[in-house]
DNA sequence: AATATATGGTTTATATATAGTCCATTAAGG
DNA sequence: CCTTAATGGACTATATATAAACCATATATT
């Protein structure tokens, strides 16, 4: 790594990532809360807020977690009890499928 | 910043990006995409893709929608077309709001 | 209009996330 | 079985994300 990685990621990472700033910061000021404010209770900093309702990227998941729950953007569209229950499904649903993906003697199925 | 931060995320956060991670570890071994190719076409190191399978935080967000992209777990329930749609919908909703959020000298101060 | 505050954009110092190795263990598949 | 690839878990060096302190501007509220 000496150079810059400057990596770059698809529209749809972008898009979903932007959005998602978009709503955080609608939701921020529907419920008339100051940047600061909302730094505050997430614990974070004026800047970092900013950067995430920008949508940049590099923004670590849980910080944008924590403030889009401050702000009331549900993420999974599910409450915490739903996502209890979603998580007990995905790990099911885990524990039947290999706990190693060999690869098979052709290509991967879709290829880009 | 002289100690270590240790900052603590909801339970909500923590348990959205662990549902996030388990999703994306079920819908990859579904794929069957070895963690080494799926870390390659996301640009990302093997390392850094087992955190995100397991929910690390820290992760960068656009690196965990980006892996989420490859692997087939939809954010937002929505394709690229709705996405834009969604975008725009919140743009629209964020002009209507004030520019600035200006809290009430007296009445919200307590608030509950 | 005047004033106070929220916001946007810098800069800098520091903590830490990440890549890139390594090794040990596991578990597919022949 | 046996072989070999996949995974998990360290470790280190480096890039960079973050906090904090600024300033300038915009914009609510009086």
């Amino acid at each position: 790594m000496s150079k810059s990685a400057t990596h770059s990621y698809s529209r749809y990472s972008r898009a979903a990532a932007g959005l998602l700033g978009k709503l955080i910061r609608a939701a921020r000021k529907q419920r008339r809360l100051t940047a600061q404010e909302t730094a505050d209770r997430a614990g974070i900093s004026r800047g970092l807020l900013q950067r995430i309702e920008k949508g940049d990227p590099k923004c670590g998941i849980g910080a944008v977690f924590e403030v889009a729950t401050i702000v009331g953007v549900q993420l999974f569209d599910a409450d915490e009890a739903a996502l209890a229950g979603h998580t007990r499904q995905a790990e099911q649903h885990l524990a039947l499928l290999p706990k190693s993906v060999r690869r098979s003697p052709r290509a991967v199925t879709d290829d880009f």
